[in-house]
DNA sequence: AATGTTTTCTGACGAAGCGTCAGAAACGAG
DNA sequence: CTCGTTTCTGACGCTTCGTCAGAAAACATT
């Protein structure tokens, strides 16, 4: 009984911390940084000031947990895209989707990140978590990293001399984190300028990269939004679509 | 006499807005849009908070100036890449180069610029500004959307019926944008990762993402590399190297 | 059930920032 | 020198962050 109750009072605690986490997300994307006050968030989550910092040492803590959620949820994303049966430069394609999906079904998780990443808050964040999130980017980087050497090893890849796969990486990365910030970005009117579907603009500029590097087999001899069908219907079944 | 004297109040009224601007910028960076406060603005600028609010009517409003500076900066940066006496691939890839000196130049205007786009103040600004902005935007995008129309009409690039020039332009946008992020986070450490020369990963992706779609001449007959170079010493003479 | 101990919660408070405005200071004309 | 106009000032009201002494609840012991 005892460590029952105990840890009743232990999972209220940290129910309310998750709903700290979630009802502050939420007002972050709806509200600002700014907008994002410490005394709404205890209102809205029923406790008080005081309480609220008993789960987080300030608001930038805040910020850096969130962050923290969706770089796992990121993750484990990208560790399912690349469980896809196929070749290489499938498999690359399949985190091309889960990134695409990612963003599309947790715009409030994207949101999150980058208002830290911009607001150079780092710093006043905890160390611990600081040290994870490097560790999660390491995971997802090593991920792709894998792949490409892969595709090189089987010979379907051969890489300029002065080209290294985590270059190769950070210009998928790039072309990715780039559009959808330019999606994400209330001055930037896509549709004003010509761009109705930029989703596929970004698929687009990934195939036509990694074509231009020679990475076999080429999307002019291969079916890659068959591809693209079978892993949507294989790896994401529950992700897509119908919300 | 009278008209003079007038010009010369006004003239030190205008240099101390600027005199604003640029220590707002400065602040900006070192400190952070939350350690960039009015009061510290003013006691820096030599005047009282007062002043400074008859200059610009709230915080979000100097950032919102300063992101204009930088656009209307970096925009003259294109316009002058523009320029280029060359194939339209070669042009495209002068404006590549301006936008990457002007990062390298100007650190403090592309801060601030992010900072603004993510912290959706915008809204708080004055609507004449937003104007402003997206006239820019849409002065930048037609420079390079007229190259590639220019090189579809010369047949050095035949688009994939599903890629418009626009979405073509995005993709570049995109991967610059994109690198650019990347590069001034400062909690992603390109070094620890493998990425010591990023702004050539950004220039190599363009290159390969080009060279996919199949523009004229590809990466491997033309010598791009001698390119660059002479963009560097006709177009920015003055802004490359020894600053 | 009563009492003591530990854990958790609270909201008033100090500090600091934003934006305002009544009054002070500087300027220019007659 | 005087008066009207423009410009400047900093104290003030309001809001927010983060703290902490005391209240309340949970738990332990008898």
């Amino acid at each position: 009984m005892l460590s029952n109750m105990l840890s009743r009072k232990q999972r209220q605690i940290q129910a309310r911390g998750e709903l700290i986490l979630s009802i502050a997300r939420r007002m972050l994307l709806d509200r600002g940084y700014v907008g994002m006050t410490m005394d709404r968030i205890a209102h809205a989550a029923g406790c008080s000031k005081g309480t609220v910092y008993q789960h987080f040492s300030n608001k930038e803590d805040i910020l850096a947990e969130l962050t923290l959620q969706t770089a796992r949820k990121r993750a484990s994303y990208f560790e399912r895209a690349a469980t896809f049966q196929g070749l290489p430069r499938e498999r690359v394609a399949a985190i091309g989707i889960a990134s695409e999906l990612f963003i599309q079904r947790y715009p409030d998780h994207v949101h999150s990140e980058r208002v830290l990443m911009t607001a150079s808050l780092w710093d006043k964040a905890s160390p611990s978590r600081q040290e994870a999130f490097h560790a999660i980017l390491h995971r997802k980087l090593s991920i792709v990293s894998g792949i490409i050497r892969d595709a090189i090893s089987r010979g379907e890849l051969t890489l300029p001399p002065n080209f290294s796969p985590e270059e190769l990486s950070f210009g998928l990365w790039s072309a990715n984190f780039g559009g959808q910030s330019l999606i994400m970005a209330p001055d930037v009117p896509l549709e004003g300028i010509g761009i109705a579907e930029p989703y596929r603009a970004i698929w687009l500029t990934c195939t036509y990269f990694l074509d231009g590097l020679g990475w076999r087999p080429l999307s002019s001899e291969w079916d890659y939004s068959a591809v693209r069908q079978r892993i949507l219907n294989e790896v994401f079944p529950n992700e897509t679509g119908a919300s």
